[in-house]
DNA sequence: GCGACAG
DNA sequence: ATCTTGTCGC
C-alpha cells in the first residue's frame, strides 16, 4: 500500500550542502557575556500542521515577565526533520515572525539548542547569526554531549561535555523534575544562558519564554484550524 | 560497522 | 514535532 511522506526523500547532496553551511556559519558565532542590562527577553517556539509550520515569538519584560507582545507566522514548511539541521526546518518562518514584532527583544530564548551541537551550530546560534541578535538555547533533551544528571533539588547544575567541551547545563529548575538543557547561541556565554534559564522560571519546568511560546503555539494553532 | 539523533 | 487514554499528584 502506497502511503504519503510529509516530505519527498532528501537528496543526500542538500545534506552536503547545509551541513557545509552550517560550518560557514559558525565562524560567525560570538560567545561573549552581554555587557548590557537585560530589559526584555523574548521567547519562541513552532509546531506544525500538516504540511504547514506555525511560528511564535512572544516578548516579555524581564525580570519581570509580563508580556507585552505576542505575534506568529504560518507558511508551508519545506524540509523534514533530520536531526542537526533542525534550523534550516524552522528557522526561516522563525524569523518571518520575529519581523512581526514591534519592539526587538535584548534577549531570544530558542526552543532547542545552542552551540551544543555536532558542528557547534545549533538553532539558537542560527537564529542570533542571521538576526544579528543575543540568543540562548533551552533544550528539553540532549543532541551531543554526556553529562550526570544533577542533584534533585531545584537549581541543582551538571555540565554537559562533548569532545571534551562544556558545551551546555542540564539544570534542575523543577525539584525531583527532569532537567532541561541550557547553552549558549550567539553574543552569549554558557554561565548568564544558565543564569537567566533559572531566573525565568516561575511554577513550571520550562523557562517562561519557551513555555509561553509554546503556549501560545497551541493557542494560535487552533486558530488556523 | 553500529547506534544516537534538538524539534 | 505529532498521535493518543487514563492516571497520579499538588
Amino acid at each position: 500500500m502506497a502511503y504519503y511522506q510529509t516530505h519527498p526523500p532528501v537528496d543526500p547532496e542538500l545534506i552536503k550542502t547545509l551541513t557545509a553551511r552550517q560550518h560557514e556559519l559558525q565562524k560567525q558565532v560570538i560567545l561573549k557575556k552581554p555587557d548590557f542590562t537585560i530589559t526584555t527577553i523574548a521567547g519562541c517556539d513552532s509546531s506544525f500542521i500538516g504540511e504547514n509550520i506555525l511560528s511564535v515569538f512572544v516578548l516579555l519584560s524581564y525580570p519581570d515577565l509580563q508580556i507585552i507582545e505576542k505575534v506568529w507566522h504560518y507558511r508551508p514548511v519545506e524540509l523534514p526533520y533530520i536531526p542537526g539541521l533542525l534550523s534550516f526546518r524552522e528557522a526561516p518562518n522563525l524569523m518571518e515572525a520575529y519581523k512581526k514584532l514591534n519592539q526587538k527583544p535584548d534577549l531570544i530564548m530558542v526552543d532547542g539548542h545552542g552551540i551544543s551541537h555536532p558542528r557547534r551550530m545549533g538553532i539558537a546560534s542560527h537564529l542570533g547569526v542571521h538576526l544579528q541578535k543575543p540568543t540562548m538555547g533551552l533544550a528539553k533533551e540532549v543532541l551531543v554531549g554526556k553529562f550526570e544528571m544533577p542533584g534533585p533539588e531545584q537549581g541543582a547544575v551538571s555540565p554537559v561535555m562533548h569532545r571534551n567541551e562544556h558545551i551546555a547545563n542540564a539544570i534542575r529548575t523543577k525539584e525531583k523534575v527532569k532537567p532541561v538543557f541550557a547553552s549558549a547561541g550567539h553574543l552569549m556565554d554558557l554561565e548568564t544562558a544558565t543564569q537567566i534559564a533559572l531566573a525565568t522560571t516561575r511554577k513550571h519546568k520550562l523557562p517562561e519564554p519557551t513555555r509561553l511560546a509554546d503556549h501560545y503555539a497551541a493557542v494560535f494553532k487552533a486558530e488556523v484550524r
